[in-house]
RNA sequence: GCACCUGUAGCUCAGCUGGAUAGAGCGCUGCCCUCCGAAGGCAGAGGCCAGAGGUUCGAAUCCUCUCAGGUGCGCCA
């Protein structure tokens, strides 16, 4: 993804963007003066927040960056800066500090202005047109459809769901897609599952083999079948049932699954059938494509070294030249039998995504799907001539707890833990934050008891807990008749709100816009968490500070223009809290219960 | 055997296209609150960023190797 041209930004909306951009605008300056060389790169000159808050609001590179290239000393070039940006209103004071950083302070009011700036936009505040529009696909979930959803799944789509939101916040023109794996073996062994649940329906004793799905969740599609067909299929073999009755059932799956997803507020875009692939000769199309491409032929693959299966033989197969794009071996689309192995209509799919025109695509698979990563990108690059990228996300396994201890699930008597027995338990807000609270990539913890604490310990209380403040005191305020629509608040004086802890909260909230990009940038939506939690932090200690300094409180008694500066910040919170919380697909909480 | 992911405080984890003295929560220690805007607050201790090399002004971050854990490895999807 490219990087958002701050210098195209008009509302004083990203401080970090508007500073950023003043920088390289300075240091351009110098450079048509003759200050510095000419065409300098700038690419790598940054404006952060300095880790320690003492050493000033932003820093910046700009002097350790280009002394070399431009052979000046640093601090010289950090001098010359400094005191130019010094100029600038906003900047009260540049100090160099260590080998040439330059640290900036701002001038107050920049800070107290942020909640003004907040206020006016409303939600439309860290919005940012980083993605240009651009069409991004992103399938996720993509479970196969033989039965509900399961706690792994409720990861990938609770990750999926709030990157394709971040991304749409981001600006980007986004598509939510799932792959009903609808084509192979499992949905045949799905029909004759519910085959036998048609018997039952019908009083017959049966018995559930190796290689059926015994799960109960089958009994009314068994029993829905009956009182579609009657007994039409009573003692008929395979050949007169089969097709039907494995449409039958992908369809009963497929709407368990959108069930499923709605009850922990997934809404698809696309369902893309596998089966299609087939049907409209797609897979043959693809292939062709890469066959057009020199990258399909014939040949016998090495076995695996170190661990030799058993029945290994050598096969001539139908292979994919993936080596060419970094695979570490060329892989199989036919099997020896002549038939599609499963990368075929995985690759005939992404075909039709590249052909379908997005700009990029975006992959969110289970971990144990890490081995399918580079074949995927491998085929994506080869069918688009290296123009859509590919990035593929996997969500870590989820480790079940209630009190502390393992929540022991047995797969082996078919009980494990489905998507509904997380979201009846903890509800779907709860569900989301909790599982947005870790990287995708690390494995997480989820306690069915700590996500329900009503404790500081507790991330997804402490965040609702905020905004419940906020909508405490403006239902306190509208009580004292103090003005608080959004009008009234973002004309209020906001010039007093210079206490530490005010000023803390006013520059967690400058950084949000800033936060978003990044976000987007890294596809990584757990940062909006995060930055949740630490924006909530800074709102209780400003709220625990009023204890003992009864001034920066919100409500000033009788004083209806300074509450209303104050509250003006609390309100500000509250917003950012709603888009991120947004973003991440929960609900802000008005008052606890 | 190979590939991918992970390794950061006692525990669970953040850490921005490489930036300054590496952060948070829990737990621990001490103090405060128990009339209040307190389903608590403030402060403190605690680190060889798995290890070893390298790249550079500068590395938890990039590269190489080693170690440990997880996942996967043709005729399952």
């Amino acid at each position: 993804m490219r990087r958002p041209k701050a210098t195209t930004r008009t509302a004083p909306m990203n401080l970090f963007a508007d500073i950023h951009s003043l920088v390289l605008q300075t240091l351009e300056g110098f450079m048509q003066e003759g200050v510095l060389p000419q065409g300098l790169s700038l690419a790598n000159v940054t404006v952060e927040p300095p880790r320690d808050p003492a050493h000033g609001d932003m820093a910046t590179n700009a002097a350790l960056v280009l002394a070399k290239p431009a052979k000046i000393k640093p601090r010289e070039i950090a001098e010359l800066l400094g005191e130019k940006l010094t100029a600038d209103p906003r900047i009260d004071v540049a100090d160099i500090a260590g080998a040439g950083f330059l640290n900036l302070r701002l001038a107050p009011a920049v800070w107290t202005d942020v909640a003004k700036t907040v206020i006016a936009l409303g939600a439309a505040y860290g919005r940012s047109n980083a993605g240009e529009g651009r069409r991004v696909n992103i399938e996720y979930v993509s479970a196969n459809p033989t039965g509900p959803l399961h706690v792994g799944h409720t990861r990938g789509a609770v990750f999926g769901d709030a990157l394709a939101s971040l991304l749409d916040y981001a600006g980007f023109d986004v598509t939510r897609e799932y792959y009903i794996n609808d084509g192979g073996a499992q949905v045949d062994v799905l029909a004759r599952s519910v085959y036998l649940r048609y018997l039952e329906a019908h009083g017959q004793e049966v018995a559930f083999e190796d290689g059926t799905y015994p799960g109960d969740y089958l009994i009314e599609v068994g029993e829905a079948l009956k009182v579609k067909v009657g007994d039409a299929y009573l003692g008929k073999d395979e050949d007169h049932w089969l097709e039907d009755i494995r449409n039958f059932s992908t369809d009963a799956m497929m709407d368990l699954i959108r069930e499923d997803l709605a009850s922990i507020g997934v809404k698809m875009d696309v369902f893309y059938s596998e089966k299609s692939l087939y049907a409209s000769g797609r897979i043959e199309e693809a292939i062709a494509d890469l066959e057009s491409r020199g990258l399909i032929y014939r040949g016998t693959l090495e076995p695996p070294k170190g661990k030799l299966p058993e029945d290994w033989e050598p096969r001539e197969q139908m292979l994919f030249k993936s080596t060419d794009f970094g695979d570490d071996v060329d892989r199989p689309v036919q099997k020896s039998d002549g038939s599609w192995t499963y990368f075929a209509p995985d690759i005939a799919y992404h075909f039709d995504k590249v052909s379908r025109g997005f700009d990029a695509l975006i992959d969110v698979f289970g971990a144990d799907h890490g081995g399918y990563v580079k074949r995927m990108k491998a085929a994506v690059a080869a069918l688009s001539d290296g123009k859509t990228p590919l990035d593929i996300k996997l969500t870590q396994l989820v480790k079940l707890f209630k009190n502390g201890e393992p929540f022991k699930m047995s797969k082996r008597a078919g009980t494990f833990v489905t998507l509904r027995d997380v979201v009846d338990q903890v509800g779907s807000d709860a569900t989301r934050f909790v599982m947005l609270t870790r990287r995708n990539d690390a494995p997480l913890d989820f306690d069915f008891d700590k996500v329900l604490e009503q404790s500081k310990d507790n991330p997804v209380f402490y965040v609702q807990y905020a905004s419940a403040r906020v909508h405490s005191v403006l239902r306190k305020a509208a009580e004292a008749e103090i003005p608080c629509d959004n009008n009234a608040l973002a004309a209020a004086d906001l010039s007093q709100n210079t206490h530490e802890a005010e000023l803390a909260v006013a520059k967690a909230l400058a950084e949000w816009p800033r936060l978003v990009e990044i976000a987007a940038r890294t596809n990584e939506p757990h940062r909006i968490a995060f930055y949740l939690y630490d924006l909530a932090q800074s709102f209780h200690a400003l709220w625990n500070r009023g204890n003992d300094a009864p001034e920066i409180r919100f409500l000033q008694e009788g004083q209806t223009e300074a509450s209303q500066g104050k509250i003006a910040l609390a309100r500000a919170v509250s917003v950012v809290i709603s888009s991120g919380l947004g973003i991440l697909g929960v609900t802000p909480a008005e008052e606890m219960r």
